[in-house]
DNA sequence: TTCGTTTTACGAACTGCTTCGTAGACTGGA
DNA sequence: TCCAGTCTACGAAGCAGTTCGTAAAACGAA
């Protein structure tokens, strides 16, 4: 049911960022986003391994392959969460939430967000 | 400034566990109550790893070592979300609290909790 | 065609994590 | 004292992730 796979790497999250931000790419315009263009065979090999994983999804119908990533930022993140929640907060997302809030300031409109979500999440509890 | 460690493995992780739920203990100690007593040898190998590295710190005073956790669990799960919040939520531990709170049902107590955090914060920030 | 450039593919080296087998030291009881 | 049991220490193997060198194929321009 939850998703089997394991999660991305440090080094894989860092090119998702890139295919995320901008889209779909090539191995240099991801290698030059990353600031890593001495390493293109790195960023190459990377993106090949990430192919393999299911991580990205490669279209070859050009020379010059273009890569792109096969799930969404939002899924992964969330998937990141669950995991965190699983091995440092006895599953519990919510706790989870309370420490990212205790830890760092928030920006007004991010609180005000917060308390929204929490407002519609209240909202919702009452219906069921 | 912040902290240059890098963050327990999973396996790590789950030894700490152990040893803040239960107190300082010894090898077999950790082992039993991870379910993993066949695996002696690889639990005082990981401890004696994490000794190393300053994870955990033990009491050899006993022929029989006492191990407990170098560092608090609120502080660990601390530096595990800011690491989180930088790999993939561009530093803002809010947007991730934000997805922790929409990836998973909280419990009404957890709401509540919540929502006292939140509006403490509002209070400090009027202060400021 | 020929040559330089760009690209993919592949494999080898290195690192860090995990597991386990084995050895050696210590302890308590017969 | 001797032995069985317990404990620490250590090293080697296996695996995954990362990096990079090198080769080969494709392309375009002269």
């Amino acid at each position: 049911m939850t998703d089997r796979r394991r999660s991305p790497t440090d080094t894989e999250l860092a090119i998702l960022r890139v295919l995320w931000a901008h889209g779909p790419g090539t191995v240099r315009e991801v290698a030059e986003e990353m600031g890593r263009e001495g390493a293109y065979t790195t960023v190459l090999k990377l993106l090949q391994i990430m192919t393999g994983k299911g991580l990205v999804r490669r279209d070859e119908s050009a020379r010059t392959h273009v890569y792109r990533a096969a799930r969404s930022e939002r899924a992964t993140q969330r998937q990141l969460v669950r995991e965190l929640a699983d091995r440092a907060f006895g599953g519990s997302a919510a706790r989870l939430a309370m420490q990212a809030l205790a830890a760092k300031k928030a920006s007004p409109e991010e609180l005000a967000a917060i308390r929204e979500l929490l407002a519609e999440r209240e909202g919702k509890r009452e219906g069921t």
